[in-house]
Formats: C-alpha cells, structure tokens, sequence
DNA sequence: GCCGAAGCGTTATGAAATAACATAACTAGG
DNA sequence: CCTAGTTATGTTATTTCATAACGCTTCGGC
C-alpha cells in the first residue's frame, strides 16, 4: 500500500489465520449457492487480496501469486479478477489501477471508496447515488453503472496533517 | 469515438471553424489573466480535444498531433494533458484512458461524466456531492476531490435499445 | 547580462492489460 | 460409461498506457 507514508502500516490491516479462512469459506459457500466455481486461482486472488493491508496492484498479485515465489502469467490474475469482479467479491479502484476485497454484505451492491492520499488507505462505503440518477435521468440517459472514488486523508493522517 | 456505435457519429460533434478559434481564445484569455503559459504543444493538444466527438485517448492525440501527419513523442502530449487538466481544460476519464475538454464554464469546478456504454459518448455534468461529503466527513475524512463516472445509455442510443 | 525556473525534445524504459490458441476439466444427455 | 458442449486454465506474445532521465532552450526577475 502507500509507501511514503509515516503512519502505522497496520492501521488498516489485513486478514490473517481464522479471519481469512472464515472469509475465504464464505466466498466459497456463496459460490455454492449460485453454482459458481471459486477454483484455485480464483482462491488464490482472493486470499492474497483479503491478506493485503491495502489496494493491491495486477502485478503486484501477479508477482505474490506463487507461494515458492514463482509468479503467474497476467491472464491468471486477470481471469481471477474479472471473475472476482463479477460475483462481487472484489472491486476495481480506477483512479489507482488497483483491486480491493469487498467488504460489505452482500452481493451486487454498489461500491464507492474514500482513499487516502496519505497511507494509500481504500475505504469501501455505500454511495448516496439519487442526485446523481435524478439529474441523470433528467437529462435523459439510462444509467447503469457507477463509479465514485473521493480522496483526501483518511482519520489518522488528517490529525498529524 | 465510439467505433462499434450505429447511431450518427455527429450526435455530439466537435468543435471546428470559428466555434474552435473562439474556445481556444478564451482558453489563452484565461491563461494570461493567470499568468500562465499556453505553449505551442499544449495549445495543439487542446485543439485536438475540442475538435474531437469524443474522448480521446492519448496516443490517438500522439497520432493526430502533426498537421504533417507526423506523431508527437508520448511526453510532448502527456505534459501537454497535465496542464491542460490543472487549468481545468480539459478531464481525464478514469474508466476509459480517455480525455475530454471540459465543457463547463468557470475554472476549477468539480467534474462528472455521463458515458454511454453504446457510442460512446461522455456527457460532462455538474455533480451533487453533498451526500457523500457528509458520510464521509461524519467517518473522519477531508475529502478533496471526487471522481464520479456514470454508465449507460445517452438518450440517442436509448431509443433504439 | 545573469541566473533560476519552467518548458521542450529525445531516447529509452516501465507498467498495465489483452489477444490468440492449445489443453484440460467439469456437466449434462444419451 | 461416453461423448459433445461448455467453462476454465496454461502459455506465448503483443498491445496499450505512462513515465524516467537528460540536455537544451526560453522566459522573467534582478
Ligand atoms: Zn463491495
Ligand atoms: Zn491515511
Ligand atoms: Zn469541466
Ligand atoms: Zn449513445
């Protein structure tokens, strides 16, 4: 994540042991459900996803992808994350060519994210989008999709500006 | 443009003629009033934006930058495209690699984009962030700057499905 | 004129993403 | 079972997007 930056690299930590498992089982059961397959390098993604303090970049996971340190080709990572994308367990952050876990309940929800410009912190919230589908549609589009990406300091960098 | 859109290239045409000289004259206004310098490169790159029908992604501004049909070096436009997006003349299309002239009048304004999905079309709208300030600045951010990228259909290519 | 800052031309390289095609693994119908 | 259709993967190569680095020129204050 943001490597210039002073503050705690942990303040926005990763999962690890348990948690990551748990959260790994639960991707799994919810492919299950939908008759998705959640296949080795789809786990291995997501896990390297969920394991990482903040947004990680494609080569970035290309590079970790190995466990003995070998990496993978870029179609391996990219196929996982368009597959990740897809079912809602991952999100792309345009404005950093990054990807991050999604943490909110729930599939097919709309994501947006505060990122700090400082320690490079992503913060997944749930967007207000009716004024902007109000004058959209006013205007006479049909929109589908959204994207939404604010920066600026996260809490614990705005305190020691 | 959009190369696989149906409906009339010309929907959202660029600008030519005395329509072009005029933008292009109020955009050197406004860089004197500043004291700021709208140099040969920068001042072609923003003609080719403001003539184009749509956005444009840096190497075709690379390809179309000689009037001899000779290309530009790839530093030449991207400097040219930092300035432009620091005076406010022009945006930047996250989701697309892709650059438009700004449309609005008055500098350092915050930006949107309608995209249609179909031709490809980006509509610049003035957005209302207030719902999103106030979560996150109620979470501890400062926000500074919002991107914001609405998808789907223009009302020209809506019609037809 | 002198000097520092800003801008430009040029070469080269780095970073991000995809095309194309062959192989392997599931899965449903017979 | 078996086999055809679909989905996923492995692999090589290429394309697309963006910046580093360096030397030269131009501009503007002193
Ligand atoms: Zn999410
Ligand atoms: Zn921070
Ligand atoms: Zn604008
Ligand atoms: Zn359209």
């Amino acid at each position: 994540m943001g490597a210039d930056c002073h503050h705690a690299e942990s303040a926005h930590p990763g999962l690890e042991g348990v948690a990551l498992a748990d959260a790994v089982a639960a991707a799994q059961a919810q492919c299950e459900r939908t008759r998705e397959r959640l296949t080795p390098p789809r786990r291995r993604v997501l896990e390297l996803l969920l394991e990482s303090d903040g947004p990680m970049k494609a080569y970035d996971l290309i590079a970790a992808y190995g466990q003995d340190g070998e990496p993978a080709k870029p179609p391996t990572v990219y196929r996982a994350l368009e597959f990740l994308e897809r079912l809602g367990f991952a999100h792309r952050i345009e404005s950093l060519n990054a990807y991050v876990p999604c943490k909110m309940e729930g599939a097919g929800h709309r994501a947006a994210f505060l990122i700090c410009e400082c320690c490079g912190a992503a913060q997944e919230f749930e967007p207000d989008f009716s004024a902007q589908f109000a004058a959209a549609e006013s205007a006479g589009y049909a929109v589908r999709t959204v994207t939404l990406e604010a920066r600026g300091l996260c809490p614990a960098c705005k305190v020691e500006g």
